[in-house]
DNA sequence: ACCTGAACACCGTTCAAGT
DNA sequence: ACCTGAACACCGTTCAAGT
């Protein structure tokens, strides 16, 4: 694998340079399972639709990926991009804040990706930009390596908790909460009967309820760089 | 599907009340479902071999459950099982400090239940439970209800992000980091390059590295509340 | 009536036959 | 040598035939 995931990473260095005029690139491909994904997810990526899409064989395909897991695994290295450059003089804060707003952009956008990146996978190039800016966002601080470490991970786990009801349909459509019309629900659990009477879960707000969050983790994180200074 | 919720979650009253000796029930097919994921991983588990693990035919599986997705949810509700109480008068940061280690538990233990609580699927009562428990870990707080919800789930993405090094085998086992073999990696990732020198990138104190994400959750949290009262 | 085998419509991938 | 169709070993589920 590791041979593997350093060819995915630096890529292209030694693609099979002679033979047909190449009318298949891995980047068509990756770009039109992505396409798959976003119209229909993840699920109605396969193989055998990609192809049908480039007009080719499915097995023209392993000429240019590994196989299935690598393809998605491209897909998602190549959806969220490299990461937005945060080194600008703002300060910590603001560049913390700036990484998981546009955390959850990618994923609001691609939402396909969000139970993906929960999957053990090989990282590519542009998920270890994301990493990297934000560790470098916490460069002023007085935070150790593996604090910042642990910093970016609460703020990453954060984000896409706090994405997931605005991804998911069943939550949007109210289905989740289909449960709360049984009476002996309400009654076995009072705390989220009360939330869903005064309409605290009707999720209309899903920016407030993100900010609000962010503000907490943030204000967490402030406490701690503060004891570190 | 608000039908099947509700029969998921309520099940059991209305079961086939006569014919065969009965040699099959959901609790049986579920149990053993668990026991595959827990031993092989969940794309062990096929209708297939639950039914050859139970001795009988695949289609006898579906007079106890709807289908794949139905067990599977099944096997998340079943395993995580009901939250602990949390009632007892001890405050509400000790409180959301067990309810944190309590859901970073049952991930150790079942690992495969990771990825599957990221994706869109019907809810179970153990579950609820769950979210009904982490509510009321922060009654004693002026936080408003809305406000309350995005705290669990702020908590509930945290124990998420924290647990997922810890139950990946290719992070545990450093293939995660090959790409830093590379010095055109080390070069383009200078801030976790320079991480994985100091030796903070290798995940050996994951308990430490989860209680400083906790505390960061719960100072950030106890800001908020001292706001609000 | 209850139960379940055969058949179907999919997967991803191996392998050997094509050019 | 490059490319790719046929074949294989799986899926989950429908449906109709068994008892």
């Amino acid at each position: 694998m590791g041979q593997d995931v350093r060819e995915l990473l630096w890529g292209d260095a030694a693609r099979p340079p002679r033979g047909r005029p190449a009318g298949l690139s891995r980047e068509q491909i990756v770009a039109e399972a992505i396409a798959i994904a976003d119209a229909e997810g993840l699920q109605k990526v396969s193989m055998k639709r990609v192809a049908e899409r480039l007009d080719c064989g499915v097995m023209s395909l392993y000429r240019h990926v590994d196989g299935k897991e690598q393809l998605v695994a491209l897909m998602h290295d190549t959806a969220i991009g490299p990461a937005p450059d945060l080194s600008a003089d703002r300060g910590w804060r603001e560049a913390v804040a700036e990484w998981a707003r546009a955390t959850r952009a990618y994923f609001l956008a691609h939402p396909w990706a969000l139970p993906l990146v929960t999957e053990d996978r090989p990282v590519g190039p542009n998920e270890v930009s994301w990493l990297d800016q934000g560790l470098g966002a916490l460069e002023s601080t007085r935070l150790s390596g593996a604090e910042r470490l642990a910093a970016v991970m609460v703020v990453n786990g954060f984000v896409r908790g706090g994405v997931q009801p605005e991804v998911q349909e069943s939550y949007a459509g109210a289905q989740w909460f289909d449960f709360m019309a049984d009476p002996r629900a309400r009654e076995r659990f009072p705390n989220t009967s009360a939330l869903f009477a005064d309409g605290s879960m009707s999720y209309e707000t899903p920016e407030l309820s993100f900010e609000f969050g962010l503000q907490v983790v943030l204000d967490g994180l402030e406490r701690r760089i503060g004891d570190a200074a």
